[in-house]
DNA sequence: TTATTTACTTTAGGTGCTAAAATAAATAAA
DNA sequence: TTTATTTATTTTAGCACCTAAAGTAAATAA
């Protein structure tokens, strides 16, 4: 009988197989049956297949046997070699490239310094030279995941606006899938942080999750149960446009009270620059180098950089005061490069909270800032991307055996 | 072979069928399958087990014969007497207890003046006297739906905060639920009139769809794939008291700057009462009456009251801006008592949102008002108590016939 | 009257699950 | 050392539920 289309359970079973064995390691099939809700008689017959085609293997026995009674469990694990992914982030100045195993490890990472200008020519040769030097163990490239900062359209696979790009609207990811023949993901840059953030331990139990990035920008990412809210065009979750003050400070986006406006690096260092005698440089493009010395002067006691920070805290408090109202969420996360100056925006973001909202409205979300990892954007895509592929790397292992 | 969590397919079929129908009115066998991807054969197989049970019925063959070649169809619908709500709408000072069928008609209404006071008994009385004069027929009582403005926890049943209750954290729904051995669910009011809405042919395309309700207070519903999102606390989409100028005019929450501060009939009313010469009457709780004088002023040209509107307008305009940026939906109505004055806020209010925000965060979000009905919520209610209960509902009917 | 068309029902067979029995592989006890 | 017990995995038997295909029903067109 042909398979049809409501016949899902044993694929579904399969997929969650997979998906436990790559955020648990290696488990034995009882377990997989627990975890699951399925018996161990699937677990047995659902991995039968899976070793058979390859995604995953047995575990040889630990060699300091585990202590207890009874026959030991026997553990499976991913076949990190059944296949790979690959994650791009496009960061204004910069790529970085990641290979990610199937089961989630980074295996190669590699940066280069662009020109916005030839950057589809320049992604193909990237991922090229990947390919020939660092995927030979693999059975197959899953998919590629570009992990860019501003509005991109999962779904058209375009890119809207980015600040991190000169074109736009392009269809970049069309053009990478035909030329590499595989998935190819457009995804936030904040979505990918969140999926990963959401997946430790401390933040499991939130499945209303919101991120909020810190940097040269403001990014934010909504997870509801545990996926990226996208939106209609993908320009949701756009934190860094809500409003603190209407016609007050100008953002880059060319409107004015944007919360970006007051609490991004380009904001801080704007304010401070009219007052402050600070590290020469591109003031509009702070480095990291020049924010961490006005953080350092805010943090030192310095009143007039305490003020602009305290500012920022307070147009920081105000959006989030939206974003509880609006999204109620079981928690806010502050992280990315702009969290070093949190302790200094800290008092007035939470005054402000507290004098927007009455109790009943500001809700039980816990409100935590997160210290910042730049690769845990590449992190996110690779795990991203190896779960959008999950079904089309069973089916393809699945065909390679029935013939 | 007992029947497991993960064996649910001919549960979800038959959910299925229920709600196709409803949604539908009377369809054949054959459509119920190619709407719902299953096969005839099926459909013949579960709407012989739904016959049986007395939960559809075949109807009779339509008079004037349709035309067209071949068997005609049998076309089977919901029986309504399987199964009755009853929805409630609280408001300040009146409830309305409204009697659906299985099929979502509404069967009986009412109304009452109400004192807050002793709600809970005089919510059992009415909900008695209902039992025994209008529920005759129906095989049973499905569930009761409580519409209330505010937030509440529908997880745990109780109302949080709502302006037109006195009582706080009271666990409303177990008492009723003790009391007449149904299913209570407690609803946001604008999340029942959401429901109602999306389901409206000319809103079918909008999954993510965000209703805000003006009125004495201000109200959202955000529907995500349809379905009310509701946050951590049940205390999400509370628009009208997200932000439109911090420190600003003084909300009845207690807060300052909140959007209800400006929009709400309260708002519009206290602001107009400084310059002009309106109704007498309690102006902190302006009637419908006061309100459509102040309206009518602003419509035909009075430059105070036009002021009011305006400022008004930029406020929900703000607000609605922070709505695109976060949820980025594909459609935002407006509706609501308030409605009436949206031909006078809807210039600056289209103004606000264009100045907020740039097109590509813009997006394409429609915005459209939408004629204001009281009636809606009570239709909602019953709506979402039916589906919550359709469950329920099919296996008290196949316990009643296994026996 | 017969052929054709469309709707519905019955039949036959397949997938995929579970419970229970069988088997495997360890430790604890005699 | 042997036997009992415990726990993990596999095999077996059987069930639920689906679909395709064949069969039946009920209409119109020829």
């Amino acid at each position: 009988m042909a398979l049809t289309s409501t016949d899902t359970s044993r694929y579904d079973n399969t997929l969650a197989v997979i998906r436990t064995l790559r955020d648990q390691g290696p488990v034995a099939r009882v377990d997989l049956g627990a975890l699951n809700g399925i018996s161990s008689a699937t677990v047995t017959s659902i991995s039968a297949e899976l070793l058979q085609q390859g995604l995953i293997k047995e575990r040889p026995p630990e060699t300091p046997r585990p202590t207890g009674r009874g026959r030991p469990k026997t553990l499976v694990e991913l076949n990190p070699q059944a296949a790979c992914v690959i994650c791009i982030k496009l960061s204004i100045n910069e790529i970085q490239l990641v290979v990610g195993d199937f089961s989630g490890q980074v295996r190669h990472s590699e940066h280069h310094a662009v020109s916005a200008d030839d950057l589809e020519t320049l992604l193909k040769e990237k991922i090229s030279a990947i390919c020939a030097q660092q995927l030979k163990g693999f059975q197959r490239l899953a998919g590629i995941c570009l992990a860019v900062q501003g509005v991109v359209s999962s779904q058209s696979g375009t890119i809207i606006w980015s600040p991190a790009l000169s074109f736009r609207n392009a269809p970049i990811s069309t053009r990478l899938a035909e030329r590499f023949h595989c998935s190819v993901l457009l995804e936030n840059d904040a979505n990918c942080i969140a999926s990963v953030l959401a997946a430790q331990p401390a933040y499991v139990d939130c499945p209303n999750l919101v991120v909020i990035m810190l940097g040269y920008g403001i990014g934010m990412s909504v997870l509801i149960n545990g996926v990226p809210y996208l939106g209609a065009n993908g320009s949701a979750a756009e934190f860094g446009h809500s409003k603190y003050q209407p016609d007050g400070a100008l953002c880059a986006c060319g409107r004015r009270g944007c919360i970006e406006a007051y609490a991004s690096d380009y904001a801080l260092y704007r304010a401070a620059a009219e007052h402050l005698n600070l590290p020469a440089g591109d003031s509009a493009h702070p480095s990291e180098q020049q924010m961490q010395a006005l953080t350092q002067l805010a943090l030192s006691g310095d009143p007039s950089a305490q003020r602009i920070y305290a500012e920022a805290g307070r147009a920081l408090g105000i959006g989030i005061a939206n974003v509880l109202a609006l999204f109620n969420p079981d928690l806010v996360l502050i992280t990315g490069s702009g969290v070093r100056g949190f302790d200094a925006m800290q008092a007035t973001m939470h005054h402000a909270i507290d004098e927007a909202l009455v109790a009943e409205l500001r809700g039980t979300t816990r409100i935590e800032s997160c210290a910042w990892d730049r690769d845990m954007t590449c992190m996110g895509g690779i795990a991203m991307a190896l779960h959008a592929t999950d079904g089309e790397t069973l089916s393809e292992s699945q065909a390679s055996f029935v013939s």
